[in-house]
DNA sequence: TAAATTGGCGCC
DNA sequence: AAAGGGCGCCAATTTA
């Protein structure tokens, strides 16, 4: 049953689906070897396909970004599906082979020893324009045979990976995952227009002419400018460091934390000036004219965009909403948002996947995980623990973060032990892994000897151990230790991913008989917008997926996933 | 002149 | 108290 959330063995019909140029399809059975189990069907599109075969459950295609938007603009939908260039993508980089074209074409390019075409270039963000998600793209379709080569390859490829159970499921996640994306593309988040331009005209005031300046910002820039004495143009970083130069003040940077050790009468409207500004060149007026039409705000999300497996958006910054935007998103009428939010996912994540026996057992519960830990370690203080937490996953080399490192050491050293190794390992220049197996790129510059007068591979460099037996990354040069803050912060930020995923696919199986739709998802968030009458069921398969999503990617764990949950009409409202 | 980089800051 | 990891976006500046 485990399986059947993003499919498992045995579970259902197995089909594999090939486009042809004209739009065309064929379909055939396949078996858990990828090999055809039955014969091949022709079928006028891949709607017709999808329709005339209600006994499938997983369906087997090239790109689920390719197909399945016009399968869902034809009020079809599947039940499951196995993306075979998203697979290609997770196979490449665990065979150490990051950066390979990875499109189904090359992957058959690669079978037969043919030259491989390189991958399309990523397309540019289209504001407004949903049109091109509806086209079938470009890109080579091959031939069922083709497909089946490559499917079946693929299947052997995972059976060779340290963990093919693991590996398995990272595919079937992510193809879950581009599943739920292309249906959030496709419902949209419900987004008022009018109350987003209230919000605006509040911080920002009304417009000036051609250019469209606010109010707001013209008179914060006479502000600044007049507490200096002179004409400064606010969002130029190196005329505001000029200034305060001339103010007898040195700052290194016009970074907000920097700014707000100072004391200046230009300070204060600068700050106001900073964030006003970016409301209103992020989130602003074009950005509402760009990208929400008919009460509904697409992103076009990517599942996995990044190379820890978090998604991105594609034009239209979802994912960095500003909390004072967020009032524009309002439910239907007698609709509602379940806003989820999972807490503290990332050190629960490390517990789990460390198998540390007390960070397992302060996370083994659905209180306030760093009021645990500050409990067992810190003497109370919450901030303290929390912040030792993040900085052994970040990779913290100075303050106070460091000095409580120590106590978390002691306390936790498995946990510990198992970022750090991950440290040691990006610094050594090898890969690494998230739990399921998606595996880091490689550092730039190593591997590819080409010879050329590049950047120099860093030295492997010997392992210096201080007497509480901590690893110090004393002898490394800069370029080796921001790699393995990158490798360390990159098992724990990306099994949280392989987590995420697996919340989302369950998410999605839970709420596939109700109304309720899939709306938006930010890293450890989600929002679900149902009819009121819903909303009860909502929260509790939200609450049900966390917990399914725990046990099927890490297995037997005492590690709790809960979520801070808010039935909200207004997502501002939400926490 | 266009592409790439930088600085800053929004989100996690 | 100090400034760690991942992104996207914008405007300005630098590079090709």
């Amino acid at each position: 049953m485990v399986g059947g959330i993003v499919g498992g063995m045995g579970d259902g019909e197995r089909w594999l689906v090939a486009e042809d140029e004209r739009g065309g399809a064929t379909v055939v059975p396949v078996g858990e070897d990828g090999r055809p189990a039955g014969h091949v069907r022709r079928e006028p599109d891949v709607v017709a396909a999808v329709r005339n075969h209600p006994e499938v459950t997983r369906w087997v295609w090239r790109s689920t970004a390719d197909v399945y938007p016009r399968l869902l603009a034809a009020a079809a939908s599947v039940q499951r599906c196995y993306d075979i260039e998203a697979a290609e993508n997770l196979l490449l980089g665990h065979e150490g082979r990051h950066g390979e074209p990875r499109s189904a074409a090359a992957a058959h390019a690669r079978l037969h020893r043919r030259p491989v075409p390189p991958d399309p270039p990523p397309r540019a963000a289209e504001p407004g324009s949903q049109d091109s998600l509806f086209e079938p793209s470009p890109a080579a379709h091959l031939p069922l045979e083709a497909l089946l080569e490559v499917y079946a390859d693929q299947l052997r490829r995972h059976d060779a990976t340290a963990h093919p159970g693991r590996m398995r499921l990272l595919t079937a996640a992510e193809s879950a995952g581009m599943l739920v994306a292309a249906e959030m593309n496709h419902a949209g988040l419900p987004w008022r227009a009018d109350v987003h331009k209230d919000v605006l005209r509040e911080l920002l005031g009304e417009r000036y002419g051609g250019s469209g300046e606010p109010r707001r910002l013209a008179e914060l820039a006479d502000e600044i400018s007049a507490a200096f004495g002179h004409r400064v143009r606010p969002d130029l970083p190196a005329e505001v460091i000029k200034a305060f130069a001339r103010a007898g003040i040195r700052i290194k940077s016009t970074r907000k934390w920097e700014l707000e050790e100072i004391d200046h009468p230009a300070v204060k409207p600068l700050l106001q000036y900073k964030t006003l500004y970016r409301i209103w060149t992020a989130h602003g007026w074009s950005w509402l004219q760009d990208w929400v039409r008919d009460g509904r705000f697409r992103p076009e999300y990517t599942p996995g965009g990044t190379v820890s497996g978090r998604w991105t958006t594609n034009g239209g910054g979802a994912l960095q909403i500003p909390k004072v935007i967020r009032r524009a998103v309002v439910a239907d009428p007698g609709w509602r948002l379940v806003v989820a939010d999972a807490d503290q996912m990332e050190p629960r994540v490390l517990a789990a996947i460390s198998r540390d026996r007390g960070l397992m057992d302060v996370a083994g519960s659905e209180e306030d995980l760093y009021t645990r830990l500050s409990d067992r370690a810190f003497a109370g203080d919450r901030e303290h623990a929390k912040l030792a937490l993040l900085g052994a996953v970040y990779g913290q080399t100075s303050g106070d973060g460091l000095k409580n490192l120590a106590a978390l050491r002691r306390r936790f050293p498995l946990a510990v032990a198992y970022v750090d190794d991950a440290a040691k390992a990006g610094e050594e220049g090898r890969l690494v892994r998230t739990w399921l197996g998606r595996t880091s790129p490689p550092a730039v510059g190593a591997g590819d000897d080409d010879g050329e007068a590049g950047i120099p591979q860093d030295q492997p460099l010997p392992e210096r151990t201080s007497p509480e037996g901590e690893f110090t990354p004393g002898y490394a040069s800069s370029d080796a230790r921001a790699r393995g803050r990158f490798t360390r912060n990159f098992v724990v930020q990306g099994s949280a991913a392989d987590w995420a995923l697996l919340l989302l696919a369950a998410l999605r199986r839970a709420t596939a008989g109700m109304r309720a739709e899939l709306v938006f998802f930010q890293h450890d968030e989600v929002i679900v917008h149902c009819p009121e009458e819903e909303a009860a069921a909502v929260v509790a398969a939200v609450r049900e997926a966390g917990e399914l999503a725990g046990r099927i990617a890490f297995g037997e764990t005492p590690v709790r996933f809960p979520f801070t949950v808010a039935v909200v009409e207004c997502y501002a409202d939400a926490k």
